[in-house]
DNA sequence: ATTTAAAAAGAGACCGGTCTCACATCGAAT
DNA sequence: ATTCGATGTGAGACCGGTCTCTTTTTAAAT
């Protein structure tokens, strides 16, 4: 049976109330399951629509009906198992309470950012859920809301935007992170993030990193390096772990500097896998020479030898309360912004050993 | 400054026009970016239109031009890696053409996948990239192609359907692994899929799997053992490696099984994983123990001890093919449809060695 | 100065649904 | 028998854009 796909115009609701011999409006009503209908006229027109293989254009209802069923969501990398968990979290609770997610990846840029908001809204999506790249900015996401578009951002807060969010515990986990290492000894103790900067650039300033998870837990890391006694913690603070290759160098230049780190922690299982691999190329033993902890339970963690020793996100549950969130704004209520704070907890593996 | 959000109803053409104390249409004109306008009433539009905020309803405007500038894409799994990096794939040939993407997740679920669909074909997509968790089952595909919606399959193809699609060369990649096992002395080879089965249920019939992808690689594989004089090899392709759980089950019973297997193959890297952690927990040693080979070059495979040998895909290319060709259909030609093959590459690493 | 074509602007239909309102029908209550 | 309310159906406006068609303005050609 060969496909000759007639490719003719879609059935509309027209089409089938005329198949059907009545109304419009009461095929409309049958087809769009609302207002009253005999059963007769149901099954009419059901059948009608069948045989005329009719479906809704999605578009023209929300056009009128002025919700789309529809949440944007906005990452900044979908390829981070990171953001995967999270929009699988963010999908599941959308999809149960009839929502549809579409997803736009900012790729950590300010203005892919916007343009993805503009497009979303565009779109009319009944509400947002964005990572925002950059927490200084916040002029698209302040008027995302003036629109009337209910916002929830994700892992990373905006101090200066009265909004809901839903972050980690990261100023809590970074001190947790850093006690555990202290614990085993280790008092010149690095901090890697991917965020841009030059290879040796330490952090002096809280506008290198425009993420607040990151300035978080880096807050939080130097809070406990300071109550240990520790001087100049920030100077190990690195920034510019983009790729592999950047990793490396600070990894190098780390190695090479003074007060050579004990111990390293990754801000994110990204930069986490690349430091390992950095560290074994240099044929340096984990947790003998170098201890490592990463931020992020990734699968990668659990098959390396030793196992890593990681700060547990619980992302899914973060992607799930996000959603949550959104979709109680969206049906309901305006009551205040409420920022959300989801507890972490340490997973000690073997790549935490005591300081040589 | 309190954002005292007004939340008012969301500016129109008319509004605009109005405001410019222009037709609606020549607001139209300007804020669309089509026909002729003077240069004076433009810039005079523009400028109303950037005090009133306006922001173009773009359902309002696919609804009339028929096009959405959006792609749909169905993936089976969002979480796994392989088809993140596709995804990436696509959406970055797909933004540089000017279109969107909307990602459903199936779930490998041919019920989800369906619904996926026909909501996607709701929305007025332009095109479908679709992952078919079931290449038996074509009804929803063919009328989506009946209704006119451009169509490009991934990592799958469905034999009955003559229509785009884009795989990786499966059989021969399979037939390559095993060829590279074979060289280090390996008879007694193990083919380990997460397809739906029972522990210790091995391959009979092409039914058992859904997934061409799956189904050409175990082809591959037994004409591989085949050729090598090996009989009954599909006694030892094993079905049911869903989750961890099961995973170490179906290795145990391969362990204890005559004959026992001196190399495991994992039809791709999410089995890969759990197959080596079943093996880490067993106490064995890879590869003195036992060889492994898994599909597609994850993260995690470069940083186990020993590294792992991986036929590696190149999913990000096989995405951007799926995107380049779908949208060639949409802008334009209506030629006959073809069917993508992509090389694919094994990379030894240390997970082989001789068969004891 | 007059004709003519091209460019600019306006009026209104249209896309495919929903929704309001009016009208018709019907059984039950008075 | 009459009134009433509920239920079912139809007619048509509406959402916010695009697009066709018509009219007016402008510039070029005679």
């Amino acid at each position: 049976m060969k496909d000759f796909a007639p490719s003719k115009r879609p059935v509309t609701v027209a089409d089938v109330a005329k198949s059907a011999k009545v109304s419009k409006a009461t095929a409309a009503r049958v087809l769009g399951g609302y207002g009253t209908v005999s059963d007769k006229v149901r099954s009419q027109v059901t059948a009608a629509a069948a045989v005329l293989g009719y479906r809704p254009n999605e578009l023209a209802r929300s056009m009128t009906t002025g919700r789309s069923g529809t949440i944007g969501v906005v990452v900044g990398d979908i390829e981070n198992a990171f953001f995967s968990l999270a929009v699988r979290g963010i999908s599941d609770v959308a999809r149960t309470a009839g929502f549809n997610v579409i997803i736009a990846n900012s790729g950590e840029e300010l203005s892919a950012e916007k343009a993805a908001i503009d497009l979303l809204i565009g779109r009319r999506v009944d509400g947002l859920i964005v990572t925002p790249s950059d927490c200084g900015a916040s002029d698209h996401l302040s008027d995302a809301i003036g629109v009337g578009v209910p916002l929830v951002l994700f892992d990373r807060a905006i101090p200066a935007l009265q909004v809901d969010a839903v972050t980690g515990a990261d100023r809590d986990a970074a001190m947790m992170a850093t006690r555990h290492l202290q614990s085993f000894g280790h008092r010149h103790i690095a901090y890697v993030t991917a965020r841009e900067g030059e290879v040796g650039e330490y952090f002096t300033d809280e506008s290198q990193l425009p993420a607040t998870s990151v300035l978080r837990r880096v807050e939080g890391f130097l809070a406990a390096q300071s109550a240990n006694g520790v001087q100049d913690a920030h100077r190990l603070v690195r920034l510019g772990a983009v790729d592999q290759d950047h990793t490396d160098a600070v990894v190098a230049h780390l190695l090479g500097g003074t007060p050579r780190p004990s111990a390293i922690i990754a801000s994110d299982s990204v930069v986490g896998l690349e430091v390992f691999r950095s560290l074994q190329t240099r044929g340096l033993s984990v947790p003998r020479d170098i201890s490592i902890i990463s931020f992020f339970n990734a699968d990668w963690t659990t098959v390396t030898t030793p196992p890593i020793t990681v700060v547990d996100q619980p992302v899914y549950e973060m992607g799930r309360r996000a959603a949550e969130r959104l979709i109680a704004r969206i049906d309901g209520g305006a009551e205040a912004s409420q920022h959300f704070t989801i507890q972490t907890t340490l997973i000690s593996r073997g790549s935490v050993g005591q300081a040589s």
